[in-house]
DNA sequence: TGTCAATTAAATATCGAAATTATTTGATTG
DNA sequence: CAATCAAATAATTTCGATATTTAATTGACA
């Protein structure tokens, strides 16, 4: 193989576009972005035989991403009944709401106590990348923008890099997934009329401005304006 | 079913003592107590063949088995190149107990402000309990004893149930798995000469006297005080 | 002697079918 | 008619073998 062809691959890889170098790992990247946009329903069973005509794929690969799904969360598992996707309920947003801001607030304090250069200008960025982008993919009616999405979740995973404990920077990703979940299942109810730009700015601000009461109490308000419009949205999520 | 059984069975559940009724859930069980128990070491190569050997059992549990653990960060995966049990050095050990102490002070905090009777009992029977068995199984030479293994983690799981929060208690008892892990690595090396109990003791009133600040730094002096000890006793973990 | 390419060996990942376990269906009995 | 049990059916779990990929070894050439 060519040096150039390597680069290439390794761009594109980078790019979050070239999935996987398994089949377990880049069915685990679908069947995560098939639960995250909704395709597949709060509490849908997953059955070996459905996912295997889904996927084109053998049933080693399937039973490998559907193993580590269940370890993220997404995914239930009970011995010898099989596999589901992680029920949502009203009561659990709320939970997972909560849970997010108690994490969030000190992994943020710490990002902005110890956060370096690097960390800052990573932050500005994120942020100046985030801000080119629209969020839906068409202009009358919302169509969900991928790229929108994954700078968006860049952005705020930038916020708490620095927080100096990658343990905590996997359980805030984590939630992070469980959430866009939420908002996503929302969306397809209303359509997100909200300028998100200005909130993103003034927290990338006051983080870069190492005020961290400021900044935390921004990211608050940012999660439970979001928790208060999926509320608003959805009466009360299937859950069998 | 009653919800006191289902409590019970969360328990239970969750201080590891259920029989497994699959054969992935089982090596997934015992390959879990041999890394945590040390006997697994920190940076050890994982094959499948002699996995295999170990456990007497087809590739497709071991497989299995491997991915969960590698969601629970006891294990690590890289496409291609198979399993390696986590690696343990002395940097992630503070990064381990700093992230500890940061989510237990939330979760006790949480805990004693909302729990009700039930938790106060069961905090008070699980220090009866833990108070009833020695720490080492024989009198002479230190000697794991499994059971107070099983009864401290269900003692300061107990302590942040009430909490309110899943994904947190989750969260906890995962960084308490790691924790143990390099308490056993610690114990190789030296006698742990020290009376936990009274601590103990101290904790489980202090929150059952609805005490927070009190209980808090009374639970992070003890995680401080416990990872002193690994300090002192171990120079550095082999980390390939 | 050192480096690189080609070959061999080893290990991982995947498949398809067999064995095990749960669920449904239908018949029999109290 | 309800309830229980047994057979049939469906789904999950597991195995053994095969295909792919990575690592190690060998040998040729500079």
């Amino acid at each position: 193989m060519a040096p150039d062809d390597e680069v290439l691959t390794r761009m594109t890889d980078l790019a979050g576009q070239e999935p996987a170098g398994t089949l377990a790992s880049s069915v685990y990247d679908r069947l995560r972005g098939d639960i995250l946009s909704g395709s597949l329903p709060p509490g849908e069973k997953l059955r070996t035989e459905t996912l295997r005509a889904r996927y084109q794929v053998g049933n080693s690969p399937i039973r490998e991403a559907l193993n580590r799904l269940s370890a993220d969360g997404l995914v239930t598992r009970e011995d010898q009944k099989g596999f589901r996707v992680a029920a949502a309920s009203r009561a659990d947003l709320e939970e997972l709401v909560k849970t997010r801001c108690w994490l969030e607030a000190i992994a943020l304090r710490e990002a902005i106590t110890n956060g370096d250069n690097d960390w800052e200008e990573e932050l500005v960025l994120s942020f100046h990348r985030l801000s080119r982008v629209r969020r839906s993919s068409s202009e009358d009616h919302y169509t969900v923008n991928p790229e929108w999405e994954r700078l968006h979740r860049a952005f705020h995973l930038a916020l708490l890099s620095a927080c100096g404990s990658r343990w905590l920077l996997q359980y805030c990703a984590q939630l992070n997934d469980q959430a866009d979940r939420y908002r996503q299942l929302a969306i397809v109810v209303s359509y997100p009329r909200r300028n998100e730009l200005d909130e993103h700015e003034a927290m990338m601000k006051a983080a870069t401005g190492r005020n961290a009461d400021e900044a935390i109490s921004l990211l608050m308000a940012h999660y439970e304006r979001t928790a208060g419009i999926i509320r608003e949205s959805i009466s009360e999520f299937a859950a069998s």
